[in-house]
DNA sequence: TTTAACTTGTGAATTCGTTCACAAGCCGGA
DNA sequence: TCCGGCTTGTGAACGAATTCACAAGTTAAA
């Protein structure tokens, strides 16, 4: 496939689609690059820019059919199939992330949680099966969950991802607030808050 | 202050300065550049040039004093002094961000969670307690919380950001997975979740 | 049909961030 | 004191991402 995609593109992909979804829910037909940048804090220019990258799915002089656009974005994006996610570690983060809606609707199926605390095997957390983590190669040959989501405390993180990497698993999504190694193949994306946090510091701190 | 310094540099400080912690507390006295950018996944001409902006912190042919430079990252954050912080939305991910001990670590003191549910309010949330959103705007004008953080349904999100930012706070960290509109002299970071899941998504589907 | 008002798609120009490459400075040993 | 080995700090080169600017295509109305 083609030339490699930045990941801010990707993202701002992604904000298009639910601007779109939004659109669409409310039955209009049409929506023009202008448009889709104003929500997204973005240009116009930039957002047919990103488009180009996958084809033309625009009208000169009309703008883009929503209810396409949102298609195309959604098979760019891999949203047509179900993807099967597993989380590691059923701490309170895990539960928060069990109970989310963002995940079932977008598709993504969350299997079962894994911890090594006995207390908690065999609970459910949301709905969902706490298992125990000795468990995790055996449930990943026979499942084959796509996406492993951490929330294991930092200083475990990095023994966890290689033996999730180990399984086979190809994405993981990282809460933990660690630089963590991957092999190549294996995309990795961490959602740091005490990074976010001191960002805000760091704007507080330096406003001129 | 000099030139404007760019959001990724600031991360990768956040980053050095968890480092330069790990390094501090085994009692090391010097680093290079090098060591700092294994451990984050970038080059020792990043690292240069990231302190570059801010000073000259190191000695040739030596390195970098860890308690020197740990203590800089610091005062360049702005985690020299506490920040006040207040949680909008007292759900699951309000909650799990209550117990999070990051934040208390780098010197983030929560004050409340806010949430308009009766059947909530005067409940502790692992020790933070929890007040009627109806109250908000006398609290803020009485105890000065530097940050919010708005843990809410999306469709909320937009219109409690307003009132926030109505009563003069000017940091917000939000976890609604929605593009926020806010004036200039206000930081927002978001965390979205559902934009890494799809961007995880992406690299699954459109591997070479 | 012609015209005016729009809007896309895309090379070119620009801006922004990263990497290179090396002079300048520091340290320890001879 | 001199030398060899190291490491910083920083302009210059490079590369990537964003913005500009406009030809080309679409629509609706006269």
């Amino acid at each position: 496939m083609s030339k490699r995609i930045a990941d801010s593109t990707v993202r701002r992909l992604s904000a298009y689609l639910r601007f779109l979804e939004d659109f669409e829910s409310r039955g209009l037909e049409t929506i023009s690059s202008e448009e889709l940048a104003q929500r997204g804090g973005t240009t116009s220019a930039q957002v047919r820019k990103d488009l180009s990258f996958f084809g033309s799915f625009g009208k000169r002089g009309l703008g883009y059919s929503v209810p396409e656009l949102a298609g195309r974005l959604r098979e760019i994006l891999g949203l047509g199939r179900e993807w099967k996610v597993i989380i590691i570690g059923a701490g309170k983060i895990g539960a928060a992330l069990a109970q989310y809606r963002g995940f079932r609707q977008r598709g993504f199926q969350i299997l079962a949680a894994y911890d090594a605390n006995e207390e908690k095997i065999g609970l459910k957390l949301e709905g969902i099966p706490v298992r125990d983590i000795a468990q995790l190669e055996r449930d990943v040959k026979q499942d084959h969950p796509d996406i492993a989501v951490l929330t294991v405390p930092g200083d475990e993180a990095q023994r966890v991802l290689d033996r999730v990497v180990k399984t086979g698993i190809k994405a993981i999504l990282n809460f933990a607030p660690t630089q963590l190694q991957a092999p190549a193949d294996v995309t990795v994306k961490t959602v740091n808050m005490a990074m976010e946090l001191e960002g805000l510091s760091y704007a507080l701190t330096n406003r001129e």
